[in-house]
DNA sequence: AGAATTGTCAACCATTTGGTTTAGAATTTT
DNA sequence: AAAATTCTAAACCAAATGGTTGACAATTCT
């Protein structure tokens, strides 16, 4: 079973919830990158990036490795996989029958309540 | 490929980043509620629930069929398989080697910095 | 020693979020 | 007709988000 009431999950959707940290996800998938290579493709300032990548770290998505002047990022995909474990919960949902059902039940429940009338056109 | 430029999948990402919108999608993979059924669970007032319905509906997870004056809402996977179509670009990071060797290289690059010097306590 | 690089911090700002309460519209029930 | 139910809308509020700039600390390069 999959908990819903849960604070770690509420900070990693939000983590994703963002393009720019999305896309630093994408680079951290590759290997590890300090601040300024993961800042240097968004369109907005050192100090913008660096906060995002507070909100990944926050999110337990990224751990960081202070080596001299640089901070080295790395992935961490643990929260990614407890993200894809509450999915996996709905699956069947977006997996075959249930959507054609669903799209039955909906023919169906909109007949009944306009009674067989429609109101096309005249 | 997955696009990490999205809006949808902002959106999407921002409405599970919510306890009380994942218990309310919880609910609606069961089939139709109306608002009242929705709210009624969480510890808030009405108006607030409908603005998380309101947020589910941006998102596309929810559709809204107005009957008399109950409005019943229904699930749609679809921003779902999104969200999980994103997230399978990491898949092969927890599962399986990559964590293995992830830990190696923490291990290997721990000692780099420390010079060989632990402090395991013993 | 001096300059450049890397990153933090603090202050500030506009907008969004998540909640409240009060009022009211629409529909159903009695 | 009156009352109850279901839901929206508007006004308001505190806190969080996402961004900026400017100053500064630490480290490395020359």
């Amino acid at each position: 079973m999959v908990k819903d009431q849960s604070p770690s999950l509420d900070r990693v959707f939000h983590a994703l919830a963002h393009p720019a940290r999305r896309i630093m996800l994408r680079r951290l998938a590759a290997g590890e990158w300090n601040l300024s290579d993961l800042a240097a493709p968004l369109r907005m300032s050192f100090p913008a990036a660096s906060k995002h990548v507070r909100v990944l770290e926050r999110a337990r998505l990224v751990r960081r490795r202070v080596v001299g002047r640089t901070h080295l990022c790395r992935i961490a995909a643990k929260p990614l996989a407890d993200a894809n474990g509450w999915l996996e919960g709905y699956r069947q949902l977006w997996e075959g029958a249930f959507q054609r059902l669903d799209a039955l039940l909906d023919e169906l429940k909109t007949n009944e309540k306009h009674g067989g009338q429609t109101k096309h056109g005249s």
